[in-house]
DNA sequence: CTCGCAGCACAACGCCCAGTTGTGCCTCCC
DNA sequence: GGGAGGCACAACTGGGCGTTGTGCTGCGAG
């Protein structure tokens, strides 16, 4: 950076500027207004208060935001440049706000992982309805965990496999079936099935498939436990979870190792290096998403979100399909 | 809205929230280091403030972020659902404060119009340069307009037609063609060249061609102007510019009326009407784009730009290309 | 079990700053 | 030329924010 600043104002020494989200909604009433009373009128503040806000914010900026006419003010350059940032600073602290607002929160709904089918369907939600404010949520440990903060209002929904039959759930919690995921093998190339179209269950017994990272005693736990049971396989769950990048090295370089994925898990990878899906039939191996939800919960978007899924589920589990036993209707 | 709240916390009454963004920031730096204390020595701000901070933003937000406990600060659902909100608008505030911030604000690069091939061009470039700030400016009436700016460092480029020879331009402007943009004809379905694949600008001729909202004067004025005499076209840029919506309408309707657009112009339009863009051949009336900018400026992300633009100049002109003598190299 | 320590909240105090009233100056327009 | 509208400056005041000082609690070591 050059002593010399183009802009014409002095170059201040380096301070991490703290912005005044007050005199940034003033900066906002008064571009809209074009008068700095106007402006405070709206704002139930003075002519006085509002010019010193804005010469405030000026000097924090380092900017000269409007020029000063006998006829009101108008934007600089600069405050023209700032305005939609301005904007977007105040919608930012909307949704902030709005994210916490007690009574008339966004809507908050847990997920297993942000990369998995559930987050997938959120995505789409969203997209069907921007208006709706929605926050994803991922810190619950299981779907107990989970239903205990659906029944104490903390969050209002939450994807998971329910294992408890329905007549046991808690009082006023529901669960309806969304979402029945199949399951694909992720193999590396040098992998014995990895230019396969398809296996089946069966033929996967004797192969070793690392899911590292597996809690015991969570509702997922129970699934790969008893599909593993099931059909005989290996399932190798011990081991601390690294996250998804050390897995996903292993099993690329490997020519035994396998993993279980869901058909609908994004990777977010640079390179995803060259790591194949192989679909798995006869029978398909399914994970049962449900939604789970409390009854007396009166939040807009929550009916909205039902509603979503309802009309929204994609391709559900044929008799081809294979669910545990606790899963099944 | 029940009187009943299913977080347990009370409902205050409507009060449009104003969060203090100091009390966000120690927000974030207690969710971080864990501990009042250690967020405070970040901040030079004692324990005690700290926990009045916080204290206070909880009330304003009428949310508890934090249980405390005897080893610490731990966040609550609702504390980790603020959590990204809360990075995110400092995020917002750093890029407000970034896009004034003198001596080394964001890039300033002012266009036509935001729907326009040089647009196009800017997000191509902030594609390819995530992290390069920088903010797009439309409100200078004419290249003279803009290159004032420019040279007073007001902005740092223009994306410009350049009416003036190379050595009539102020001192210590420069000026590079990065673009040339052939022109298309924006007809109804009922217009005679609805259906035909190319016109010629001879077959133009007698034809109406509407374009409101040309400003005498403007280097699009010159342009269209010579355009016109060029291949004896009827150009009508009289009448007010009542915005894209009522033109685009009338052309959906009209058998008689048609436009020109630029190859690169996007439409942000629900329906997009019926509307037919027909490619303009023999010669192709090629809009001439420039990039201005002023060579003493230091911006690095200027530097940047102008390489990204020299590397990627898409289709240029060829010998059956039409431009005014003024752009004629 | 008990003591000590680490960590947060509460209380009292002082200063700074944001907002108010009062006023002056400028520009535009009649 | 004068009046009106619009913004800045000055003087004042009250509340809020940060400080020091202190109390309370839970956990771990001895």
């Amino acid at each position: 950076m050059g002593a010399r600043d183009r802009t014409g104002l002095r170059q201040v020494p380096v301070r991490s500027v703290g912005v005044d989200l007050e005199a940034v909604r003033t900066f906002v009433a008064v571009a809209d207004a074009g008068r700095f009373r106007e402006a405070g009128a709206e704002l139930s503040l003075t002519q006085q208060a509002v010019s010193k806000r804005i010469a405030g914010l000026e000097k924090d900026l380092g900017a000269r935001l409007f020029t000063r006419t006998a006829r009101g003010a108008q934007l600089t350059v600069d405050g023209r440049v700032f305005l939609p940032h301005a904007r977007e600073l105040l919608r930012a602290e909307e949704r902030a706000a709005a994210s916490v607002r007690p009574g008339r929160r966004a809507l908050r709904v847990d997920v297993i992982g942000r990369g998995l089918a559930p987050a997938g369907l959120l995505r789409d939600f969203h997209r069907a309805h921007p208006e709706a404010q929605l926050d994803v949520v991922t810190h619950f440990l299981d779907a107990d965990a989970a239903i205990d903060a659906v029944r104490a209002g903390t969050i209002d929904a939450s994807f998971r496999a329910v294992t408890t039959p329905a007549r046991h759930l808690p009082d006023g919690i529901e669960a309806v079936r969304v979402h029945d995921e199949p399951l694909q093998l992720l193999t590396g190339p040098a992998h014995e099935f990895a230019d396969t179209r398809a296996v089946t269950p069966a033929a996967l017994a004797g192969h070793r498939i690392w899911m590292p990272g597996i809690v015991t005693g969570t509702e997922w736990a129970a699934y790969y436990d008893e599909l593993a049971l099931a059909f005989g396989l290996t399932i190798d769950a011990t081991g601390p979870n690294f996250g998804l990048e050390p897995l996903l090295d292993m099993i690329a370089d490997s020519p035994a190792l396998a993993t279980f994925v869901g058909e609908g898990t994004r990777f977010v990878w640079p390179a995803d290096y060259d790591l194949r899906r192989i679909p798995v039939h006869d029978p398909t191996p399914a994970y049962p998403h449900s939604l789970i939800w409390h009854g007396d919960n009166p939040h807009p978007q929550l009916a909205a979100l039902r509603a979503y899924l309802e009309s929204a589920q994609p391709g559900q589990r044929d008799a081809e399909t294979w669910t545990p036993k606790w899963a099944q209707r």
